[in-house]
DNA sequence: CGTACGGTTCTTGTATGCAAGAAACGAACC
DNA sequence: GGTTCGTTTCTTGCATACAAGAACCGTACG
């Protein structure tokens, strides 16, 4: 049960906003605070600054990465055609434990829309997509796509877009839209369904956005 | 210009084929071989099996990756993917001097068909797909997009590929289409021409592939 | 008051030493 | 002869020590 990789705990530390972006992540205290010397937490920076999370500053410090604006686009960009091809590749495979799974999501997403319940609707929204992604059955896609989502810290961006309760309603019928093509093997309309999708809730989110961390320009 | 980092330099070794799939990666050996110790080096085998090029397996040493015929086929979906959007998004772009680039690589390619120049041709093809992954102006794309070609040590495939004459002048016909949709800043047909090439490229790389890499399911 | 300079402190970068575990080898036993 | 067990050897895993460089602070000077 404690057998989760220092990696992800360290991961999990920055994701969970207990580092602020900018903030400097000191060796030492992770050392300390997992009972670990520095040489492990060292190749653990090192490989989230890989994965883009982090930015090691020689011999200055490792400090929290802040995705610009722009990046933030081009990794939904990114995201709309690993989710289309998920979609797409979830509709060849035709009736697999996913597709069961979405259909439940279906039923409980249409009831917390009902209920208004921005909160459940999220988490639903959550499932849905990794559902559709590992339902591709494509592990490398998987991984691509774990990595992307990190990135874009996905979380805190969802929760707050479907506060909006158009695009509550819009995403949900979306969803329909998807699991529709989906249940029809249909996947031309599947992959197209699913980047409508997620172009628009990714429209919605750079809204809601709106300017907030722009430029870590510090490097240039 | 030795600036070049530790990481790079084992990479291009095991991509280099130094080290043999299956074969053990020492970090004794590879530290005395670049002159340092052992910890930036593990820093490194680490980072490398991030990249799923290398297997650490603990306490036994580090192992080439031999890619299954199935992680093949599920790189080529992705690739598909990406180079599908690095293609629509070079195209909603105009007249960029990637769009140039590749206007050039057409004549050359075309050149290099008649002569039945595989050598050369498998270069262009090269050259060209990286272009239209550089012109979508997408650096967090461009990156996804450079570890996928490291895990499928791209080189070696493409060029056995294009051995073939009728593949070759299939390929050429291929980008031409592309390149077209491309200058027309069609984004849509872009994407499907570029989409529809790569999935030929790919059954043409996994059946000259046969049989030689199939399971290395070791671990069970 | 502003600025430049020197020392102090804090950070990472790397080498090294030792421990732990796995595999390989060999001998003894059945 | 085959199998099992103990020992040796090789590998990584981690802790530690030290070095190098950057940032910071206080002071002196203009």
């Amino acid at each position: 049960m404690t057998d989760v990789s220092l990696l992800d705990r360290v991961r999990d530390l920055v994701l969970g906003g207990e580092y602020e972006p900018g903030d400097l992540v000191p060796e030492q205290t992770l050392a300390e605070q997992f009972g670990v010397s520095r040489t492990p937490v060292r190749e653990v920076l090192k490989q989230l600054q890989n994965e883009g999370l982090v930015e090691i500053r020689p011999r200055v410090g490792t400090f929290v990465r802040h995705p610009s604006q722009r990046e933030i686009v081009e990794l939904f960009q990114l995201k709309e055609a690993l989710e289309g091809l998920a979609a797409g590749l979830l509709a060849q495979r035709g009736a697999v434990p996913e597709l069961q799974s979405l259909e439940e999501n279906l039923v409980a997403s249409d009831r917390a829309a009902l209920d208004g319940d921005s909160q459940r609707y999220a988490e639903l929204v959550h499932e849905f997509h990794w559902t559709i992604v590992r339902g591709s059955d494509n592990q490398k896609l998987l991984e691509h796509y774990q990595r992307l989502m990190n990135q874009l810290a996905y979380h805190r961006i969802v929760t707050r877009t479907v506060a909006d309760p158009a695009r509550l309603i819009n995403s949900n019928s979306e969803h329909h839209k998807v699991v529709d093509a989906i249940r029809n093997k249909n996947a031309v309309n599947a992959e197209f369904s699913m980047r409508q999708h997620v172009n628009a809730s990714s429209q919605a989110a750079l809204v809601s956005r709106g300017d907030e961390g722009s430029s870590d320009d510090v490097t240039g």
